[in-house]
DNA sequence: TCCAAACGTTGCTCTGAAACAAACTCCCGG
DNA sequence: CCGGGAGTTTGTTTCAGAGCAACGTTTGGA
């Protein structure tokens, strides 16, 4: 394991209060790790023995029913904590978290999150505030979920996704990780045909541009008009 | 407002390692009240100035659309905290709440959070315990939604309700707060009409007893095979 | 260089459940 | 005791979107 650099650290909201020597401290007990697209960081139920920061990538976090399907409950962009559990005294990892392009993450073991809380003021908060905006984000994606239609549910996610993870290119914003039609469905609970029809109706109509794994918004504001509509 | 009894809280995790010296003193901060069936306690997006703890009766959080539709996000029972948006470092309420039942709660400004949880050992420790579980069952509500027919997720809906509140009855199982067909389409994003036809089919089956904002379920059982059974 | 797997597109059919419509029943208040 | 509103039931119609099928395209590895 390479010596890790505290600039890593060093501006990241839950770390923004703290003096070089703590940063150093507590990347000396990291682990960092990289993870191929594709791969699990960890699984539902599984002992929840570590928590993690993502350093650079994109996470997919999934749930899966006994039936087989599954749904991509939310994403995790560079700088925010994951898998943390232990905030929440659970002792298995609720979902499972996929890298959704190749990824690098630092771990600790749960025993140090007591200590990170008791030791870095606004550890603690920042961490509670990250759950607080995953837990609304959640209720307003089961809010859509329940009373949305589909076409709708499918320009809410790439609006959400572009808003997580946008990048300018030449024609518009775009996506900046890999994303299939099958990704969206399990966003939005439908399936990859509708998927494929309506991004391909919205090509035609100049709303985005996508190829394989690849997604361009070059009109957002339409996609925001769709997503918004009463009716 | 009457002196209120320590035996309130007594063995309700939050307080349940508490002396009744500190029980006395948390009491005495608190304000009690009482809401009639279908009196909202606080809504969305309001100033989050206060946190509360159910004491008596049920309530349902309900989060709506712009465009006028709502869902019952979950439901809340005795001896449960809720509004605890300040231990989430919220500035305003996520969600309604509006009592399902006459229902008894107090409640204590939001100043006194950060006092209860350096002061008493274990308060916030279960805060955040409850915090847990609702985003689990979230969680899983949300798969449900994305994944299962409407059928399921009434059985399932069904189900919640009787783990949450059920008590015995002669006849089966009764949902101890009021439940109309609307209610239960507000939870499975479907429509009250839908929910009626499967109630009296599950009726003509000997599944359910209903009656005007009554159910009781009397083959728990079956209705466990109806929700779980893959296809 | 070629093959196979992964990903994407498109047409067609069929059905679950929404939408629309109309009564019916219970309960509460005057 | 009566009237009206809230809640429920049931029938009929309609259609969005799932399911099925088949084919096209890209990509990476042998």
């Amino acid at each position: 394991m390479p010596k890790l650099d505290e600039s890593l650290l060093i501006g990241l909201p839950p770390f923004s209060l703290l003096a070089r020597s703590q940063i150093r401290e507590i990347l000396d007990q990291a682990v960092s790790r990289r993870y191929d697209e594709g791969t699990a960081i960890f699984r539902e139920g599984h002992d929840a023995d570590r928590f993690f920061l993502l350093l650079d990538g994109y996470l997919r976090v999934i749930r899966s029913t006994p039936g087989g399907d599954q749904i991509i409950v939310l994403h995790i962009s560079p700088g925010q904590l994951f898998g943390i559990a232990p905030a929440l005294q659970r002792d298995t990892y609720p979902a499972t978290s996929i890298a959704a392009a190749e990824s690098l993450a630092l771990s600790w073991p749960v025993r140090l999150w007591s200590e990170f809380t008791a030791n870095y003021p606004g550890f603690a908060t920042e961490s509670y505030k990250t759950l607080g905006q995953r837990l609304g984000q959640i209720q307003e994606t089961l809010t859509e979920m329940a009373t949305q239609a589909v076409e709708k549910r499918v320009a809410s996610a790439l609006l959400r996704m572009v808003h997580q993870s946008g990048r300018k290119v030449d024609t518009g914003i775009e996506i900046a990780f890999p994303v299939t039609r099958q990704n969206i469905s399990d966003m939005t609970g439908t399936t990859l045909h509708t998927v494929s029809r309506l991004l391909s109706a919205w090509q035609k109509d100049g709303i985005v541009e996508s190829s394989r794994k690849r997604i361009v918004v070059t009109d957002p504001h339409r996609l925001v008009v769709l997503s918004d509509l009463q009716g």
